[in-house]
DNA sequence: CAGCTCATGTAATACGTTACATGATTAC
DNA sequence: GTAATCATGTAACGTATTACATGAGCTG
């Protein structure tokens, strides 16, 4: 029920936009937060459109129509923000991996997550790099924005980390493990890809 | 495509378990992390017995039926652990609210994310809590487990602070820009409920 | 006039949630 | 004997993804 609020969101800090700009919003602001396909996006329009949150206030060229937000829609967007507790994702598919990596050596272990770790580095350094060039203007949308930047980018640092913080946990308790036992000579050696 | 492997990858780690065990398993270990429904379970259950990835190795009392995992169920496994990227979830609905805060006045703003906050840092004790009065084993799922559980403390101590943060520089922001405007007298004084 | 962008819509499929439906076995 | 636990299965619904389908208007 997010997608609805994300396109009410969007009219209400715009003033009127047709489908086809609101899939460029979602596409160049919430991304990465509520991503949107263009399928999903003409149908909830028309779903809003038929409970009247948001009205078609011009049709243009080549089948255009304008929306605009409505005081209900407004309404519904302010009790959406501020009462309706919001439910936090959970499923992690690379987090469900790292529980069955015992499953595999510890060297393939290793590997996929500090693998993980580069790549969250790089996406990381795009970001900041992507942050210098484009100037966010002084809106609401853009200084909340920020704000959410920000916090993607603290969450990609922590994460990085951790990946390899936990990479090296298990560096520490195969050697351990194998000081404890007899040092196995198959684990040591080059190895064929599985 | 995931819910799949969450099976796969416990029945990889536990010799043999009834759908019954495999739903407690997902609630006491992976809940956080990917939650599996036991209508979702069995359903899935069938249609990895159908593809051979696992087999039905015994029937008891009340049509228990255990399965073990067959040599091509570990095989897939291990693909999509070490071959197959994981995407990540993109989805927040909490940061999506933030874009949007700006359309509500900034003292609501503020007190949705110090509550966000708040209920974090409740969380992340109990996690605390639950940790040291919960002491796991020195199997692979619980090494490994532990490791997510070390993710868990991390993200939510990242995410609250983040909160905090955000808090503060809007009330800043607020402050500059009442500063520099005329300060409004209506914006001070005691407020209805919206 | 050819190719790009603008612009909308529907259909098929997959996945997840909630609810419905049933019944055997065990513990008190 | 009755309540809790064990145990499985199906149906309806909502949401998200991918693909299909169409065509008008602008730019070179």
């Amino acid at each position: 029920m997010s997608l609805r609020h994300g396109i009410l969101g969007l009219l209400g800090e715009m003033g009127a936009a047709s489908g086809y700009d609101l899939l460029k919003m979602f596409d160049i602001s919430l991304a990465h937060v509520w991503p949107a396909t263009q399928s999903q996006l003409y149908t909830e329009l028309g779903k809003l459109a038929g409970e009247e949150l948001i009205d078609v206030v011009a049709e243009g060229a080549r089948g255009r129509k304008e929306y605009r937000i409505t005081e209900a829609g407004r309404e519904e967007l302010r009790h959406w923000l501020v009462d309706v507790a919001p439910k936090r994702p959970q499923r992690d598919e690379a987090l469900l991996r790292v529980f069955f990596l015992g499953q595999v050596d510890s060297d393939r272990a290793c590997h996929y997550l500090l693998n993980g770790a580069d790549h969250l580095d790089q996406r990381l350094n795009r970001l900041l790099e992507d942050e210098r060039s484009v100037a966010l203007g002084d809106d609401d949308l853009s200084r909340y924005g920020r704000l959410v930047m920000d916090y993607g980018k603290r969450f990609m640092a922590m994460r990085r980390d951790w990946l390899r913080d936990a990479a090296a946990e298990i560096r520490e308790h195969t050697q351990r493990t194998e000081v404890a036992g007899s040092v196995r000579q198959d684990e040591s050696g080059p190895r064929e890809s599985l």
